[in-house]
DNA sequence: ATGATGATTATGTATATACATATTGGAACG
DNA sequence: CGTTCCAATATGTATATACATAATCATCAT
């Protein structure tokens, strides 16, 4: 076993040892030459295989672990993880950024304002327990002239109370909220929907036309801050959600 | 600076140091007590801070750099990252599983299948540049009696070369595909559409009803290997996706 | 002023080492 | 025969150390 053992002579790039093993095992995994199941080598026979330190050997095999390509079991070794949970990284990006991207002129423009104690419905929507005051938004993003998204908001007063104070009139309120509240989780629903008389009427579109609906709850240490659901014009919209299994 | 410098007493779980500091400064960050922009204390300081060893410090801090919370400068230190890019993890399951988990009895049905040359529209929707075999289908996922899903799918014959002796009468394309061939990457496109005369009596539901469409292309190291298209009844269909921006 | 040079500094990567911890297989014992 | 207990083993975590690399700053010569 020489110093050069594992052959450093092949194809181009510079890549640090670490990244070298990541790369390697990833793509035994992914070519499948590896199968779901698979006793990988142990950390020792890699640093024998790699001439280098187990440190080296663990961190990248910890790496693959919590991206969740291998599953590490101790006395046991580690293995190639089962199917692959097909996930999918959705971006969803600020309306104004995805108008501009389509060369329009972007506008928002305030339908609703609604200042209320919360009722039953607002509760539900946001995940509140108690009671308390929420505001109602209603507003109409536009691409050039015609209605973009139609966004139906509620903001929870308790959790951002210098929300009762901005009028909303031409600034949407998630770039808004984005700049104040510091956001640690949120949850996505997506599906579709007819659009009824007061939809149609506000995005311009006949009634019982497809829409494409996008609802987003927003927490933040906890406490629940906002609801939104963004409603488009099914001809208007497509997400895209790009997936590669690991991230190097 | 004792021994005992950063206050172990507090409450509770037992974690390893290298996870304490992450999630310090993951809490700094989030709770925006750290805003953006704001330099992070260097390696020597979290080093005399926690009274560990720089390695430990670093090994944090490069995970939240990968994680994407902090961007590391050499010579300038390490600073809380913009705006937090709003990507969600959409998980896709197994249409099986969606509709077992429900309560219901499942059921796959082919309605077509045809191998031919791929056309112009077969390699748009593959992402093709030459021609060659393909095998269409077309299948309805029942949940109960009720038709759940309808799937259109293309599958590149060169890439899979066994799907040509597979009949999938009653076996989903899906779990067959997933088993054979590993795939590198993915893309989907959710939209929403309106049911045309032959969706609507596959689906049974009315012509104009609105659905939610999920397209999905599948690569393996480079090659094109399927595209599905699978088209739910609006009512019968949310997809949910949840995130949370660091991932321990 | 301007531009080149080198010292300083913070991070990047790797090593050797040590001990902790969970799990397995087998030996000893009732 | 089954249970208990111990040793072996692979991973988990942490340390001290070393040198590489990139960026910045101060200095000096032009």
């Amino acid at each position: 076993m020489s110093l050069v053992e594992t052959d450093d002579v092949e194809g181009g790039e510079i890549l640090s040892l670490h990244q070298r093993i990541l790369s390697d095992i990833r793509e035994k995994i992914l070519s499948g030459a590896w199968a779901p199941g698979h006793r990988i080598p142990f950390e020792h026979e890699l640093t024998a295989q790699y001439n280098c330190s187990r440190m080296t050997v663990n961190k990248a095999l910890s790496q693959l672990a919590k991206a969740g390509l291998i599953e590490r079991r101790r006395r046991s070794g580690s293995f190639v993880r089962q199917p692959q949970s097909q996930a999918a990284v959705l971006e969803l990006h600020d309306i104004r950024i995805e108008v501009e991207a389509l060369g329009l002129p972007y506008r928002y423009e305030r339908l609703e304002r609604v200042k209320r104690r919360s009722g039953a419905e607002d509760r539900a929507l946001l995940g509140l327990s108690a009671s308390g005051a929420v505001l109602a938004l209603e507003g109409l993003h536009f691409a050039g002239e015609r209605p973009f998204a139609l966004e139906q908001r509620l903001i929870n007063l308790s959790a951002v109370a210098e929300a009762a104070e901005e009028e909303f009139l031409d600034i949407a309120p998630g770039p808004w909220l984005i700049g104040r509240v510091p956001w640690s989780e949120a949850e996505h629903r997506i599906r579709a929907m007819a659009a009824d008389e007061a939809i149609a009427d506000a995005l311009d579109i006949d009634p019982g036309a497809p829409c494409l609906v996008v609802e987003r709850r927003t927490w933040s240490a906890e406490h629940p801050v906002t609801h939104v659901r963004f409603i488009y014009p099914a001809e208007s919209h497509t997400l895209v959600a790009r997936f590669t299994p690991s991230q190097g």
